[in-house]
RNA sequence: GCUGGCGUAGCUCAGUCGGUAGAGCAGCUGAUUUGUAAUCAGCCGGUCGGGGGUUCGAAUCCCUUCGCCAGCUCCA
């Protein structure tokens, strides 16, 4: 005689073992219709599970969370069933829930085609039509080994071999479609509406790059065709914004066969890396840091000596003469040390803070390079602190302060904080990491900041905190990061001189906001979506002349905003002013100022907004306070 | 690096079964002097990513190589 407690906390009592599914009825017939699942106790259960004891049960349906990914992952389990159904000799393998969807890796002797996706997702309809019952089963081991074994299943043995004894095995049967499967599940396939068939890629058996290389297919699936939708639409947002479309539009670099991975970066996008470049040389500069630079290349002993012949040789250019040979940077910091090392330095002097934009090359494998995001030759806004091992909390509380304001100039609000801890193989003793971690904890702690703590993650020579920025469709970025390093100093014999007379290495903090230029550059193009506030914009204003007659009033107007620092340009041409504004705003120029006969005679221009608002007349003076006000705020594109 | 897809004019893209390449935009020239998102006409423009092969004949088929894209892997 179960009792059975309902969320908002009325009780019902049965007169004998129910079924979640028969609570859910029990309720009402529209819950009945949209339950999925439930939680007995607070454990997702399926609904077919039976009900003995008292409990409190919750029904679960495509509102929830957990319900959301039950439809994904039944859903993975009906594109395997659709794809047994068409193609008998594929095996199944793994299907898992992944962000807005699922995956399900096949066996397969040849690759999936687009043609062949189609077909899937049309079976996979008519499989969903028929809402067949999903059954679930317990068996015993050798009995799932031998059953997947004899259907020529052999992944799907390896796995159930790989489950630890004495967890239970449970097969979910659709039709003739079995696999194998924690659960739980949807009650019938008619629970499936709203999915769609993404891509087709290539992912090696366990994610082993020895291993066999599988056809993984990619699927979304949502509670209903309205969210399907809507993360379509989104998709179609992200797209829109893709720095590399932006970029060709707005003429702001471009890459070639020539130089992979390596940015040209035309005047345009020269204009907006100057300005974020400028930006952060000042934050430099109001924050303790001299700006240094160091050479390009240098010779492989000092990368031996630094350890990155070691750890990074794989991904360093490398280049030779007269019977020498040298690595081309793919870090700032031992030529920071040797810079350091020029003067011997009292405990007085500490922290040294040393800031530098240098080039930096990494060979980074051809797979992973992606527009400007993910390129060989980049620069960051990297800085190293030299410090004592007392001096690293108040370090890091005085850098989270900047890279929070910073991340806030640039339009970004939500910050996510992650702090990585000492790995198995590292370097130094418990005794400094204790007080390493702890420094980066009470860091963030004293700010009251909430933290992701990645135990394990942290580089062999130091702990770290990472710092990703969340951007307008919800994306997140990693940009910054400070970590702690024990060992360069060290091996590259920086010291100074403690208040004990004796000679001491330096604590070393690496550090940087942005992180990569060229990929900072391309993730503001994609959070503004090429609509740039006015301190950033690569072009702030095109003047533009209605008839010839106003030609040189309008070169007069651009040439002294140009002098009055601003990005401005004209637009003389003989052309319709609709066709030179349509040009234009297509550009995405913030402010276009227009010049006619009326505008003329009385020394103004009409400005026009770059979502079509017309201000009105203004005169020059009265122009340049609106634009010098509006780059000093920073202001979002208006 | 691995797997798959793609590479045609400055850009976006068509090009069927193998028969020596086409559109729009851009550019140039001319006409038009125009009031807030495309004025009209004419012209120019391609070793079809590179190399090799099959064929009477290759943008198209095959091999190879480079690059790009997606995913995997990697990410001090």
């Amino acid at each position: 005689m179960p009792v059975i407690r309902l969320p908002d906390g009325s009780a019902r009592t049965f007169d004998r073992p129910v079924t979640l599914m028969e609570v859910a009825e029990s309720i009402g017939p529209g819950l009945a219709k949209a339950a999925l699942a439930g939680r007995i106790d607070g454990k997702l259960v399926d609904l077919s599970s039976v009900i003995e004891n008292d409990a409190s049960v919750e029904i679960v349906t495509g509102k929830d969370e957990d319900g959301l990914e039950i439809i994904r992952h039944s859903t993975a389990h009906l594109l395997a069933q659709a794809v047994k159904e068409l193609y008998p000799s594929a095996q199944v393998t793994i299907g898992p829930v992944v962000e807005n969807g699922f995956y399900y890796d096949f066996a397969f002797e040849r690759p999936f085609t687009p043609e062949d996706l189609e077909a899937i997702e049309k079976k996979m309809a008519e499989l969903a039509a028929k809402a067949i019952p999903v059954k679930r089963e317990v068996v015993r081991r050798e009995e799932a080994i031998k059953f997947f074994r004899d259907q020529g299943e052999y992944y799907k043995a390896e796995i159930i071999e790989a489950i630890p004894p004495g967890e239970q095995i449970s097969l979910y049967s659709q039709g003739d479609f079995t696999d194998l499967c924690r659960g739980p599940h949807v009650p019938d396939t008619g629970k499936l509406r709203a999915f769609k068939l993404m891509k087709v890629a290539g992912a090696y058996w366990r994610g082993d790059s020895r291993n066999a290389m599988l056809q993984r297919i990619y699927g979304t699936a949502w509670a209903d065709k309205k969210d399907l939708d809507a993360y379509l639409h989104r998709l179609e947002e992200a797209d829109k914004r893709d720095h590399r479309k932006i970029g060709k539009l707005q003429d702001l670099f471009h890459t070639q066969e020539e130089a992979p991975g390596m940015v040209f970066w035309h005047p345009n996008g020269w204009a907006l890396y100057q300005q974020v470049e400028q930006y952060m040389r000042r934050v430099f500069r109001e924050n303790g840091y001299q700006e240094i630079r160091c050479p390009q290349i240098l010779d492989v002993s000092l990368w031996k000596a630094s350890g990155h012949w070691d750890n990074f040789h794989e991904n360093m250019f490398f280049t030779a003469s007269e019977n020498r040979e040298y690595a081309v940077k793919p870090m700032n910091c031992p030529g920071h040390v040797q810079v350091f090392k020029q003067h011997l330095h009292s405990y007085r002097e500490l922290p040294i803070r040393y800031g530098e934009f240098g080039s930096c090359h990494r060979n980074e494998p051809s797979g992973t390079l992606h527009g400007i995001m993910r390129v060989r030759g980049f620069n960051q806004d990297d800085g190293h602190i030299f410090c004592t091992e007392d001096q690293i909390e108040d370090e890091v509380v005085a850098f989270i302060g900047t890279l929070r304001k910073v991340y806030a100039d640039f339009g970004f609000a939500d910050i996510q904080y992650k702090l990585s801890t000492r790995p198995p193989k590292r370097l130094g003793s418990d005794d400094i990491w204790d007080k390493a971690e702890g420094a980066l904890a009470a860091a963030l702690a004293t700010q009251g900041i909430d933290y992701e703590l990645q135990p394990g993650e942290g580089a062999f020579y130091g702990p770290k905190i990472e710092f990703a920025l969340k951007d307008a469709i919800g994306r997140v970025w990693q940009c910054g990061t400070i970590q702690v390093d024990f060992m360069m100093p060290g091996r590259l014999g920086a010291e100074y001189v403690g208040e004990d007379n004796a000679r001491h290495t330096p604590v070393m903090l690496h550090r940087a906001i942005v992180g990569s230029m060229e990929r900072f550059i391309g993730i503001l193009i994609e959070h503004y979506a090429g609509y740039f506030p006015l301190w950033l914009a690569p072009v702030q204003a095109v003047v533009l002349n209605i008839t010839g007659n106003q030609a040189e009033y309008a070169a007069e107007l651009a040439a002294e905003l140009v002098k009055q620092g601003f990005r401005v340009k004209t637009d003389l041409r003989n052309e319709k002013i609709g066709f030179k504004i349509r040009e234009h705003s297509v550009q995405r120029v913030p402010y276009l100022l227009i010049v006619g006969d009326k505008e003329l005679n009385s020394r103004t221009v009409s400005v026009r907004t770059q979502k079509g608002q017309e201000l009105g007349g203004f005169s020059l003076p009265d122009l340049v306070r609106k634009f010098a006000d509006e780059v000093a705020s920073r202001a979002a594109f208006q």
